[in-house]
DNA sequence: GAGCACTGC
């Protein structure tokens, strides 16, 4: 890799001079060319612009990028990618992007169309919230020239120039548009984070830059492992955009903290007390979490009573709806103190990650952080960086998503950080199995298929082949439950009236079936929430499960895979679910042994049902949906199958003459003997 | 008979 190219780019502010700039780059325009230079008309909508535009754009010259906007747009010029470097607060993702719009000729031979700039986020809420706030800059209404798109959520017109989208939607979009044609530059923002979306975007974009000569990347990171993106990036050079713009203090606790939850309640409520007023964050894991810390520091506060002010406590997770996440940023009332409470990455972070956090404490006035650990266990047992996604997850997805993308040879694609050769092969084995790919390593008509949904590829599997077993309707339900966060509350003041609830959904044959008995009842009481609230189920869940299984059903009747059900009332109508099921899940059986354990066919290890399981009885067969380490080796989500169906449905995998011996292997042999006895007496019948 | 959390499509 070119190295040896590497250039550093000098620092220098140069006289910023945007009128002289937006009458160049509006080229032969007739209409009011003169007023846009004068910058009084919006040169993207042809309106005047407003008061408010003035006035934020004075706020913006003041962002630390604004004195580095000459020496971008030059860079920009001069080159097909760039790695800028920017910490938080330097105004990177909101201005950048405004930048290369306005120096590049975004232009196409159809007058009613414009070719785009991209700017990619790993997540939703700020895809979203930035590209408001972008097109407030730019004087424009969002969805028409700024715009951006999440999953479900399209959020553009015919009119975008910018658009922001989370990085796995830019990734969906290269599958129908392998060459990203409809973009004129593309910037990867927040490029240290190393989403495995991020990373695939990388090794394409580098091979599409090279037959889209036109195409230019920005590649945005908040910390310093710039060098490296910049060595993968044959020596593209890296600009370095100062950071914060208020100091902050940064505190550690003097011991480790044994439960870290208390103690960030405890310092909240202590900073309430003590800190002038202000806006304080809070980083936790997870929605439960979340949820608990908003109702505690409520609670320790008004019991405070007038000896402290308000607070308003704001939570923030991925699975609240769009609205609620937008909260966060609206600014408090001035008496009032706010609490944000946030969950962003799961811990032990990163020292990069922790200083980019510590970060949002200096936006927009000096700031302290908290760190909830000691500063010894900052220094040693914190990594340096994030280890990239690519490294610890299973590919199956990104293979088959590459292999739609036409990259055939993957031991040869150009990874950033190449994933073990292993990992790739044991990828492309399941992808084989589930006939997604011949054994050339080819995508078959199936796998193009199972490419388009969002889903593991063992769910589209199932998903695909559901008609053939007369019950996709259902197996829409149940794809669509087991891809939404657990659906089940179990509050600690009424566990036993919760489990009673989620019995009354409970199927004797598996947790699958009793997801659908879930979906079911929650549609036919009209999704009422109060209903939900009554029957110990989570609301959001349920209508996020809705709106996923929308999404697939689009999907399937783009490939005219028809919608099907079995009578209810017929016998088969859980059987035929099952047997769907086993046709996307069979690597995911576990067989009871004598001994009384289950036993994985995939690797022979010893796993036991997960407590939250419904079934009445130790089936001989189960299939799960995951495999969970806690305290013990669980199989989480199980339904009762039977041998025989896998050696009707999958015999390819269950193919004796390679299987360990075991018990399991024994059942099966006697389970073909039997079959092929079946087929002699069905032929001498004849 | 024990919970374990997250993101993205």
């Amino acid at each position: 890799m070119g190295t040896e190219r590497k250039r550093k780019v000098s620092l220098f502010d140069v006289v910023d001079d945007p009128a002289a700039k937006m009458a160049k780059t509006n080229g032969g325009r007739a209409d009011g060319g003169c007023a846009v230079a004068n910058n009084l008309i919006n040169r993207w909508n042809g309106k005047p612009y407003s008061q408010r535009y003035h006035e934020i754009l004075e706020k913006r010259k003041t962002l630390p990028v604004w004195h580095q906007k000459e020496e971008f747009l030059q860079v920009l010029k001069d080159n097909q990618t760039l790695i800028l470097v920017g910490e938080t607060g330097s105004g990177k993702t909101t201005q950048i992007p405004q930048f290369v719009l306005e120096a590049v000729d975004i232009e196409t031979p159809d007058k009613r169309r414009k070719m785009m700039v991209a700017c990619t986020q790993p997540r939703r809420v700020a895809a979203m919230s930035v590209s408001r706030r972008v097109a407030e800059e730019m004087d424009v209404n969002i969805g028409e020239e700024v715009g951006y798109s999440i999953r479900f959520e399209d959020c553009s017109s015919a009119r975008t120039v910018l658009k922001y989208l989370t990085d796995g939607m830019l990734l969906r979009e290269a599958m129908t548009d392998p060459l990203l044609e409809r973009y004129k530059v593309i910037v990867l923002d927040e490029a240290h984070e190393r989403t495995l979306a991020t990373d695939v975007l990388f090794g394409l974009l580098k091979e599409v830059l090279r037959n889209r000569p036109d195409l230019k990347l920005v590649v945005m990171s908040a910390t310093l492992e710039a060098e490296k993106f910049q060595g993968y990036f044959n020596g593209a050079p890296l600009m370095k955009v100062p950071g914060r713009l208020h100091p902050v203090e940064i505190f550690y606790t003097q011991e480790p903290e044994r439960d870290y939850l208390e103690a960030a309640i405890r310092t909240v409520v202590q900073i309430h007390m003590c800190e002038p007023s202000g806006d304080i964050l809070v980083f936790l894991t997870g929605e439960e979490e979340i949820e608990d810390a908003c109702r505690k520091i409520n609670k320790e506060v008004s019991n405070m009573g007038d000896q402290v002010g308000p607070v308003k406590v704001v939570p923030l997770y991925s699975t609240l709806p769009p609205a609620m996440q937008q909260k966060i940023f609206e600014p408090a009332p001035p008496p009032l103190k706010e609490v944000r409470v946030e969950s962003l990455l799961v811990s032990p972070i990163s020292k990069a990650s922790a200083h980019q956090r510590s970060g949002r404490a200096g936006r927009t006035q000096p700031g302290k952080c908290f760190r909830l650990y000691t500063e010894k266990s900052f220094n040693n047992d914190l990594q340096p960086q994030t280890y990239p996604e690519i490294l610890r997850s299973n590919l199956a997805n990104t293979v088959l998503i590459l292999k739609k993308l036409g990259i055939d040879d993957l031991v040869h694609f150009d990874f950033m950080d190449p994933p073990a050769p292993e990992t790739l092969m044991r990828a492309l084995e399941v992808l084989n199995y589930l006939g997604a790919l011949d054994d050339d390593g080819n995508l078959t008509k199936l796998g193009e298929i199972m490419s388009e949904f969002p889903l593991d590829p063992q769910m589209s599997k199932m998903l695909v082949v559901s008609p053939e077993f007369n019950c996709s309707n259902e197996i829409l339900s149940i794809s669509a439950m087991l891809s939404v966060p657990n659906c089940f509350v179990r509050p600690r003041e009424a566990q036993k009236a919760a489990d009673e609830a989620k019995a009354r959904f409970g199927h004797i044959d598996g947790d699958h079936l009793t997801l659908l008995n879930v979906y079911h009842a929650y549609k036919q009481n009209n999704e009422d929430s109060s209903w939900c609230y009554d029957n110990f189920v989570n609301h959001r869940a349920l209508k996020s499960a809705d709106n996923v299984r929308q999404q697939l059903v689009r999907i399937m009747a783009r490939f005219n895979l028809k919608l099907c059900s079995t009578d209810f009332n017929s016998r088969e109508y859980y059987v035929n679910i099952r047997k769907a099921m086993l046709a996307g899940y069979f690597m995911q059986v576990a067989h009871l042994e004598r001994s009384g354990h289950y036993l994985t066919v995939k690797d022979n290890q010893v796993v036991h049902l997960h407590p939250s399981n419904c079934l009445d009885h130790k089936p001989e067969w189960v299939i799960y949906n995951e495999y969970v380490l806690t305290s013990r080796n669980f199989i989480r989500t199980v339904t009762d199958i039977r041998g025989e169906w896998l050696v009707d449905i999958a015999p390819h995998y269950y193919d004796l003459s390679n299987f360990p011996q075991c018990e399991a292997k024994r059942v099966l042999e006697r389970l073909y003997k039997k079959r092929e006895k079946e087929k002699e007496e069905a032929r001498s019948r004849k």
